[in-house]
DNA sequence: GGCGTGACTTGAA
DNA sequence: ATTCAAGCCACGC
């Protein structure tokens, strides 16, 4: 089987349904899923997710810093990307991250 | 098949 | 406020 993690195919359609010029963490994401406790397998789940449509740039820490970075094609191409949506990171921390958290608890609103 | 690691988070001390 | 510990589960050796 192949596809029976579910956790994985939510994350990831989560992950690609945050808006541009947004952002959200892994504990948002995988508190979605109902599973608070599992934010690495959603850094995993993103992990799987490079080189397909999912804009795991869009994912950070709960800090807002792009602890991910370094698992891209290169270490600023998270922060290329993010900037180039209207996402202004300074330092590997996106600024007005609070404004920009997307969270799927809320604004999907289950 | 056990052990360690990891794109994290939360809660307790 | 900061630091420490534990939980989660897939993957590699």
């Amino acid at each position: 089987m192949e596809e029976n993690s579910n956790f994985f195919k939510n994350a990831q359609d989560v992950a690609r349904l945050i808006p541009i010029g947004r952002v959200t963490s892994y504990g948002a994401i995988a508190k979605y899923l109902s599973t608070a406790k599992s934010a690495r397998m959603v850094g995993w789940a993103m992990n799987a997710a490079k080189g397909t449509d999912i804009p795991a740039h869009r994912v950070v820490n709960r800090e807002g810093l792009l602890s991910g970075a370094k698992h891209f094609s290169t270490p600023t191409k998270m922060q290329l990307l993010l900037e180039n949506e209207g996402v202004k990171v300074q330092n590997q921390q996106i600024q007005n991250f609070k404004e920009l958290f997307w969270d799927p608890n809320v604004e999907l609103a289950f």
